[in-house]
DNA sequence: GCATTTAGTATCGAGTCGATACCAGTCGAT
DNA sequence: ATCGACTGGTATCGACTCGATACTAAATGC
């Protein structure tokens, strides 16, 4: 008798499969593995404090070996290009180069995900908010970052219309800076 | 400028990496890989037409040659055994080992998986409902099999009360039957 | 009977991934 | 100011996945 739990796993399992499998596919022309792409998404989405093979590999919860190697790659193929950091001569800076963009917006997201959810009936965002919870719970688990976007930060300040700090480092935000995945980001805990 | 089709993406590839970091933690103490793991879990819940290297092929999405190596190692490790069709001989039934059921009781589904699933706000019903939908349509839009239940497939025939009847291959099943998954599934057409 | 298709296996090479070891830079404590 | 602990990143190695290709054997269709 398989509990409530077990079909929601075996889903989540497929879909994820699903979603590889097209990642690879989509990947194959370019010669990148779906682990590539994945790399590739994060680092055009997150801010200028997570650019880096450390938060990199947290994101994608592999070791920092492994990271390196694929960050290898990349640079190899040109698609993206690495900036010592200023402040602090260990840190490096991942950064995106016009090819590492063409390629994105050509592999992803796949043609066939966006037609599939404009079949589903009622609007995503019930799904979104749901899907979300589970990621922090498990998250939370895990003892892994959330890497939200910095304006759902529980130390995202807002001083005025299109005017944002951030609690954490003092610096003032743009709309833009607001939308970007951030390393340090924190879950607002649920009684708000 | 994201669109919202792009988050719920990410938000399931991100659920999918951590649902295959658990299952590797989790299958690392039995030497065994996610998909390892996985192809157990499917010959636990699929019913006696569907225990063969092509339909697990089919359900993994992998190509034959691969499955067929996994399946050589789950072997070797005594998880499970090869049973010959009498019918037709070039097909091969797979059949879970005690040892395989015990290695499937202690490793899935992840304990942390379920305990993030009690903290879930509402029902899993309406989720559950939503990623099958999803599911559904990247798999039409893959030529995939759907690998539904039994229970729910279009030529499921009702005789009577814990009888039924596979339209397909016109055999009785009982209510067991019913909830396991089958190769040869098809969904239920929208308008009912 | 002969060609075609289907189920499954064998082998090879590219590449992921974790483990381990290592180097360089930062920070803190005395 | 030097020592030690820690952090960011790289290098190397072995186990393993996965697709591609080629192959055998059995069923099927004409």
């Amino acid at each position: 008798m398989p509990m409530a739990g077990d079909r929601l796993y075996a889903l989540l399992e497929r879909l994820g499969n699903l979603l590889r499998t097209e990642e690879r596919a989509a990947g194959l022309p370019h010669g990148l593995q779906p682990v590539h792409l994945q790399a590739l998404r994060y680092l055009q989405s997150c801010n200028r404090y997570s650019n880096t093979p450390a938060a990199l590999t947290e994101y994608l919860g592999l070791t920092k070996g492994t990271v390196s190697q694929t960050l290898l790659l990349l640079e190899e193929k040109g698609l993206l290009r690495k900036q010592a950091d200023t402040e602090d001569r260990r840190v490096i800076h991942l950064l995106l180069t016009e090819a590492g963009r063409a390629v994105l917006t050509q592999a992803l997201p796949p043609e066939l995900f966006k037609r599939a959810l404009t079949e589903l009936p009622g609007e995503g965002a019930a799904l979104e908010e749901a899907l979300t919870g589970l990621l922090r719970s498990l998250q939370a688990a895990n003892a892994q970052r959330s890497f939200g976007a910095c304006g759902t930060c529980k130390l995202f300040q807002r001083e005025g219309p299109g005017r944002f700090r951030c609690g954490l480092t003092q610096e003032p935000l743009s709309r833009e800076d607001s939308q970007l995945l951030c390393r340090e980001h924190e879950v607002i805990p649920p009684g708000h």
